[in-house]
DNA sequence: AATACAGTTGAACAATCATTCAACCAAAAG
DNA sequence: CTTTTGGTTGAATGATTGTTCAACTGTATT
C-alpha cells in the first residue's frame, strides 16, 4: 500500500526505517560540508601535497620538486585547499610558504590510512 | 644553484625539506587508495546513503524515498559503493537490502563531522 | 506461460574538474 | 626604471562523473 508521501513507485516501503532515516538525516548544509571536504581530499595531487606538508612548511617550488609537477598546477591546487582552509600560507620576500592549517586533517588522514591498510592488505600488487 | 635532479626552474629549492618529503611520501598505490576512498565519500548522494544505512539495512526503494531520488540513480551509486567495499547487499525475494560493509567508514565520518563542526561553526547561514 | 515488480545496466548528456598555456602580479636585484 | 624571479590567475582543453532514459534481469504471482 504505497502512500503518496513516498515518491517511489514500489509497494514495499519500510515506513519505520524510512522515517527514522529521514529524521536523523543531517541537514543539507552539513551534508554539503562533509562531501566538500571529502572532495578536497579526493585527489591524488592534493593528498600528496598534504603528505608533503605533514612535517614542515614548503614553498611552491619545493612542492613542484617533490611532486614533479608544474608551478601553475600546484598553485591552482593550493588555492583550492586554501579556500577550504586545509592549508595556509605566508609570504617571505618573493617566496610563499605553505603549511597545513588544520590539525584535524592529519587525524582523518591517519584514520583513513588505518582503514586503507585494513582493506587493501596484500591486494596492491594485483591487477 | 638549481640541481638537475630538481625539475622546477627556480633557484631556492630547500633540499632538506624536499628530500625528506620525497622519502616519506607514501607509494603511489597508497595515495591512489586514499584519494579513491575520499572520492567515494565526496558526493552528497553517497554521504546521505551512508547516513541512511547508519542504523539499519534498507532496500533500494527505501533509499529512493529517503533521498527523494530515482531508483536508477541510487542503484548506480550503490554499485560504486559496493565496488569499493563501502556497502554490501543481500537479496531477499525481489528486494535487495543494502547495509554498511565497513565499520571504519563511520569512524572516519564521525571524525570528519567533528572537524566540520569545528570549522564551520556559525558560518552555515552565510552566503 | 504471462504479467508485475524490485532492481540493474549501458549509453547519452550536462556538469565538474585537473592540468596546461600564456599573461600577469609582486618583490628583489641590477 | 628595468629585469629577473617566485608565484598567481583566467581561459581553454580533455578527462571524469552524476543523473536520466530506456532496455533489460531475476523473482514472485496469477
Amino acid at each position: 500500500m504505497p502512500k503518496n508521501e513516498y515518491l517511489c513507485d514500489c509497494n514495499i516501503v519500510h515506513e519505520e526505517s524510512v522515517e527514522r532515516a529521514r529524521r536523523e538525516m543531517p541537514d543539507d548544509s552539513i551534508i554539503t560540508n562533509i562531501s566538500d571536504f571529502y572532495k578536497i581530499m579526493g585527489d591524488p595531487t592534493r593528498c600528496r601535497i598534504i603528505c608533503a606538508l605533514k612535517e614542515n612548511e614548503m614553498c611552491v617550488c619545493d612542492l613542484c620538486n617533490v611532486l614533479s609537477m608544474s608551478k601553475s598546477s600546484i598553485s591552482h591546487q593550493l588555492s583550492k585547499m586554501r579556500e577550504y582552509g586545509v592549508v595556509k600560507c605566508r609570504r617571505d620576500g618573493k617566496e610563499v610558504y605553505y603549511s597545513l592549517d588544520d590539525s584535524h586533517v592529519l587525524d582523518i588522514l591517519s584514520t583513513t590510512l588505518t582503514h586503507i591498510d585494513h582493506k587493501h592488505r596484500g591486494k596492491n600488487n594485483e591487477n
